[in-house]
DNA sequence: TCTGGGGTCCTAGGACCC
DNA sequence: TCTGGGGTCCTAGGACCC
């Protein structure tokens, strides 16, 4: 197969991809300047491991997913800031960064909470590196938010100039592929294992191949390459040598599926607990449903024991039982507790369940049994409501009795930074110290 | 002893992303 | 003691059909 047939054509756009540097670490650092200079990391759910990291962190040794347990001592050694994450922070700053890329580029595909491409085709080869130093000058200014660029004649190259305008500050924050020459250059010394799309597993099957830098795997064959990395190897290599594959997406695609699952802060080992929990999933799966205008079809609730014992061990998921396609809080919570309660055994100790919703449809759109009553007007009224009050007053302000009060099972973030700009309550206030 | 061919659909598992 | 959550895509293999 060439390129064409594999629906990719020699690339005359111009593609960039624009990020914030350690965007969740540099979200935080905003709304509170004591840390600025300070190294600071930003942990998952659950105050888990480390998912985002300064340079001044990274410099201490803190690495990318490690787990907060085994790196107290060098927190407490060296003063370092932890974070809880605060992704309603996080998702706000990305909005606001994402308004102003769209003053520069009409087309902005948002890949990521902190990623975008922009098609800079409209500007001037010559003029594109000024124009996007002006784009992140304007950005840190509105925003607050460090970022980079990355410019390339595809997807995958504009990745690869973004990670190179990070590594090396000579750049100035945009390094710009476009010319052949330099970007050969760049992809000699750039490694295997960072471009965008190579994994662990492929990483390690190309260097069995002898190829170990971007520059190799642009000169492979993709016919070979194939043969190991299946059809999406195929594709880097294609846009490794300039030739697109990777449109942009400019409308996101209709959803495959949708989940809620969490770790406890405890572990589980009651019934009536799990069921709590389980129903909380399902009210927040319910609300995340209404507000994409889809209903589920199919889904299944697992629960599991600790992954890092070896004794004592259960892994365990089914099938819920909707009888219809639904986005109502009521019946999915039912559902899902339902669900959790046929699932269950005693005697272990569950850290970890979910609701997984494999199959959805537009709400409207969906199937339906011509015998079952079609009419939900009812309970749209009851969804309508609830999100209305949850949404003035709060998440969670109200929920079925049968997802819990206490939860105490419920996500730790010990270390969380105030709402600062999506709740009128954490508002920073100035001249008062912030917290 | 001998046992078609070609298609579709579904699922599980692996790999990858941030 | 303590190890995230939520997605996507691809392939192989089995079930099923005519």
């Amino acid at each position: 197969m060439d390129a064409a047939q594999a629906g990719c054509e020699v690339s005359d756009e111009c593609f960039a991809l624009i990020d914030g540097n350690c965007f969740y670490c540099s979200c935080e650092r905003v709304f509170d300047p004591s840390i600025a200079r300070r190294p600071l990391f930003v942990l998952s759910n659950n105050d888990g491991c480390v998912i985002s990291r300064t340079d001044e962190a990274k410099a201490l040794g803190i690495r990318m997913g490690e787990p907060l347990f085994k790196i107290r001592d060098l927190v407490r050694r060296y003063g370092i800031v932890v974070r809880s994450s605060n992704y309603a922070l996080y998702g706000d700053m990305s909005r606001r960064m994402n308004e102003i890329y769209a003053t520069f580029s009409p087309d902005v595909e948002v890949y990521s909470i902190d990623e975008s491409f922009l098609d800079l085709s409209h500007v001037a080869e010559e003029e594109r590196v000024t124009y996007a130093k002006n784009m992140r000058e304007t950005v840190l200014k509105w925003t607050g938010i460090p970022t980079c660029v990355g410019i390339g004649p595809t997807k995958t190259l504009a990745k690869v100039a973004n990670k190179a305008a990070k590594k090396q500050a000579a750049y100035g924050g945009v390094c710009d592929l476009t010319d052949r020459i330099e970007r050969d250059l760049c992809l000699d010394g750039f490694d295997v294992d960072d471009i965008w799309g190579v994994g662990a597993a492929s990483a390690a099957k190309l260097r069995g191949m002898g190829i170990d830098t971007a520059g190799k795997l642009r000169d492979a064959d993709p016919k070979r390459v194939r043969g190991i990395l299946t059809v999406v190897g195929e594709k880097i290599v294609h846009e490794l040598t300039g030739v697109s594959c990777m449109p942009m997406e400019l409308v996101p695609p209709q959803r495959q599926g949708m989940a809620v699952t969490r770790g406890f802060s405890s572990p589980i080992t009651d019934v009536v607990t799990m069921r709590e929990a389980v129903s909380h999933y399902a009210v927040r799966l319910a609300e995340k449903l209404r507000s994409h205008g889809l209903v589920a079809v199919h889904g299944s609730v697992f629960m599991h024991t600790s992954p890092h014992k070896a004794v004592g061990r259960r892994h365990v998921a089914a099938e819920m039982r909707l009888d219809r396609a639904t986005d109502d809080t009521l019946r999915l919570c039912a559902a899902a507790a339902d669900t959790a309660a046929r699932l269950w055994k005693g005697g272990y100790a569950y850290v970890k369940a979910g609701v997984v919703l494999t199959e959805l449809a537009r709400k409207g759109e969906e199937q339906v049994d011509l015998l079952s009553c079609l009419d939900t007007s009812k309970t749209d009224r009851v969804s309508s409501v609830l999100d209305e009050i949850n949404g003035r007053f709060g998440r969670g302000m109200l929920a079925p009795a049968s997802a819990g009060i206490a939860r105490e099972w419920s996500t730790k973030a010990e270390m969380r930074s105030p709402k600062y700009t999506t709740s009128w309550h954490e508002l920073p206030v100035v001249g008062s110290p912030l917290r």
